[in-house]
DNA sequence: GAACGAAGTTCGGTAAAATGAACGATGGGA
DNA sequence: TCCCATCGTTCATTTTACCGAACTTCGTTC
């Protein structure tokens, strides 16, 4: 696969998702229409500058554009959980989750203000989703499937289907994981 | 952090390790000296083809070309950290730590009491601890250089040294994730 | 049906990235 | 000491990525 093809469909894909137009984009991100859609064409050889605005407009990290891209949900409410042994009675550690081999994890961190839902349209396929609330409390998972987690709570959830995030709380801070296929 | 200064950085960081001058490097890329050189000193605006050739003569994954990739520890405070651009604004995020390939990443929720120190034994080589504190006050870290973190702190640390854990406050619930090579 | 705006695609001009040769500096080896 | 290889930097030239404007489609509206 060539860089170049994979960033191009990298743009496009990120684009989409975020369902901006093309001319849009360009606009947004301070380039000519017409870069723009020769780098999606696959035409094309972008600069770091280039692409650093598209990644900003885009409002994804700059790294997004170089990714190649059990359909099962964990909750583990405070307080579950099988510890992990310990000699000290004052040191407990629960086991959220263990790694599988070939996996990519992307460490969040997440402010959510009330009143406000974030639909999230889905990530490439193979995606999970590690969600931590450190405080307040939030509903979020799968569109038809969320969950109301308060401060301590863990869940995970597949995010290669439309999800959302919402504080109901005045504000809320979340660990978020992003799991995905390396 | 402009992304040009990250790449050069990253460019000269990895030259290095892999032993390799800036002449040799280039020859092996197929670039001119000049090139490598004026990029390495944060000039120029590489494009992709460029960056590519690069990352592959030094045999490299094309994204650690972007990593902020400091082996040595990382602190970002509440309200510290680059944001990932948002439209909304009751929705922000910031990128912790992105992961590069070859890693795995266990998940771990611990609860400390005050009043006991966890001393732990060094971890495999290359082994890397992120530190979330979801509640309370820890002071924790590589012996000689601890770190007092207040909720909402980040910090990631190598964990091939002794480090240790303390609980400052009655209480405290930090997010470890253990992260080691594959 | 004509008129309009927004979509994305070509096409010359220009600023700039990449080149290649020349440069001074450094370090062995004969 | 001299020679010469290799290091990294600098500079004129060539190549090209980006821009802006013109163009084609495609819906929507009057």
């Amino acid at each position: 696969m060539t860089p170049i093809a994979l960033i191009a469909r990298a743009i496009h894909r990120e684009r989409t998702k975020a369902g901006m137009s093309l001319s849009a984009l360009a606009k947004q991100a301070g380039l000519a229409k017409s870069t723009l859609s020769q780098l999606e064409a696959g035409l094309g050889n972008p600069s770091v500058e280039t692409l650093w605005a598209i990644a900003n407009a885009l409002g994804i990290p700059f790294s997004f554009l170089f990714e190649t891209a059990n359909p099962e949900t964990t909750l583990i409410r405070v307080g579950e959980g099988t510890p992990v042994a310990s000699d000290s009675s004052s040191f407990g550690a629960t086991l959220l989750a263990n790694c599988p081999p070939g996996r990519r994890r992307d460490i969040y961190r997440t402010e959510m203000k009330i009143g406000s839902v974030r639909r999230a349209e889905p990530h490439p396929q193979g995606t999970l989703e590690h969600v931590f609330v450190a405080a307040g409390r939030v509903r979020v998972g799968p569109v038809d499937l969320t969950e109301d987690l308060n401060a301590g709570d863990y869940f995970r959830f597949v995010g290669d289907v439309a999800h959302s995030y919402e504080a109901l709380s005045e504000k809320a801070l979340v660990i978020l994981i992003m799991d995905s296929p390396a």
